[in-house]
DNA sequence: CGGGCAACCACATAATAATGTGAGTAGCCG
DNA sequence: CGGCTACTCACATTATTATGTGGTTGCCCG
């Protein structure tokens, strides 16, 4: 039997989704709230499985309500259910540990199908949103910028430049002398078009280097 | 009707997918190749709605193939079809452009599903991938980390710093004294916990006070 | 009203970094 | 072989940073 808690401020959906949960086998709907404002105290109090959870909510939101669970639960699975498959939305939800996030058109069946993934550890969800999604990842990722020809010995530098060696430091690391690792330094700031210990680092930050 | 291609080394799985598919009411498929060799040119040449493409494929993998069709055509559908929901592959497809990332176990039923999901622009993943896709999103975001407490004024002079600014030049740029600006900048490494304005620099990109 | 704090400025000294010039060794490639 | 590049090292000079000590002003808050 999977417990569930669901948040949502339309109580003509909320009292369809319980009626709708409820009357499935190996579903209970243990309550239904209109926003978060006691989020923290109702799923102590309850212990669900899963919590649907709206974004939209006055008082306290979803987004809101889902960082206060999480701040002293990681284990129940919870679901976001929204109306728009809004891209600031999705990404709050997810890097805050929604365990899916779900349109509210569903049908019936795939609903069900989605809480029972997401209590069996899936992460359920719709096509659209799994399509942001993907678009988000791959479009924060690329773009590994300029190559810049470092060497490797001038990657090396770079790289302890970054965790803030100084050149004699750096030095005694490579076994080599200072004006060596000047003379590398030189060559660094050339190919990376700066002229100073920050801005390299920054760059090397920037163009993911490191 | 869905004209499917089909990249699998394995004989006896290629041609099980092919019976499968072929055999299904709106769904064709054109050919199946064991590795990507010709990729592009088999794609040109029989111009699919969906590609099935292995991972794990001798010659040309399918991560190569992925990046090779996509850099000819960014319409055709992708779904990678791998045997692990292995963490490095599946970034470095979707970072890529692949449309949607299935393990082989995935039921018949469901796979044609996945492919006709595909084909109208959903982003099929089986619920591990999913799952695997949220971690890494939520864990590649978050951690804000320490706040620092830096004032207006340091959030303002790191802000130079990491510019690649010299002290003068922040000095003239703030219309302050050149003192006042080292003044500011000893504050930040304390608040900071660094001594040098490269580990300064590297902090602020890392815990994205900037 | 007095203590705490952010922001401002000054002077001084030591440590590091930036720039220039020059040079030797070793490996790769046409 | 001769040219190219990566890597190594040296010496010298100037610029920039790091650190210490100390002081003024103005604001907020109990």
């Amino acid at each position: 039997m999977i417990k569930v808690l669901i948040y949502e401020d339309n109580p003509q959906l909320r009292e369809g989704l319980t009626m709708l949960i409820s009357g499935s086998e190996g579903f209970d709907v243990l309550a239904g709230f209109k926003n978060c404002d006691n989020v923290v105290a109702e799923v102590e109090a309850f212990n669900p499985d899963v919590i649907l959870m709206d974004i939209d909510m006055p008082g306290v939101n979803g987004i809101e309500g889902l960082k206060r669970i999480r701040a002293v639960n990681t284990q129940v699975k919870i679901l976001m259910l929204t109306v728009f498959d809004d891209n600031k939305n999705v990404f709050q939800a997810i890097s805050n540990g929604a365990n899916g996030y779900i349109l509210k058109k569903t049908p019936p069946g795939k609903l069900l199908e989605y809480i029972a993934e997401a209590q069996t550890g899936g992460a359920p969800m719709t096509a659209s949103i799994a399509t942001q999604v993907l678009k988000m990842f791959s479009s924060m990722n690329n773009e590994r910028g300029e190559d810049y020809n470092l060497s490797d010995r001038e990657k090396q530098v770079l790289q302890l430049l970054v965790e803030g060696f100084s050149y004699k430091m750096i030095a005694s690391d490579m076994f080599i002398a200072i004006d060596t690792v000047r003379s590398h330094i030189k060559k660094i700031y050339e190919k990376l078009h700066v002229n100073s210990k920050s801005e390299a680092v920054a760059k090397a930050f920037k163009d993911k280097i490191v």
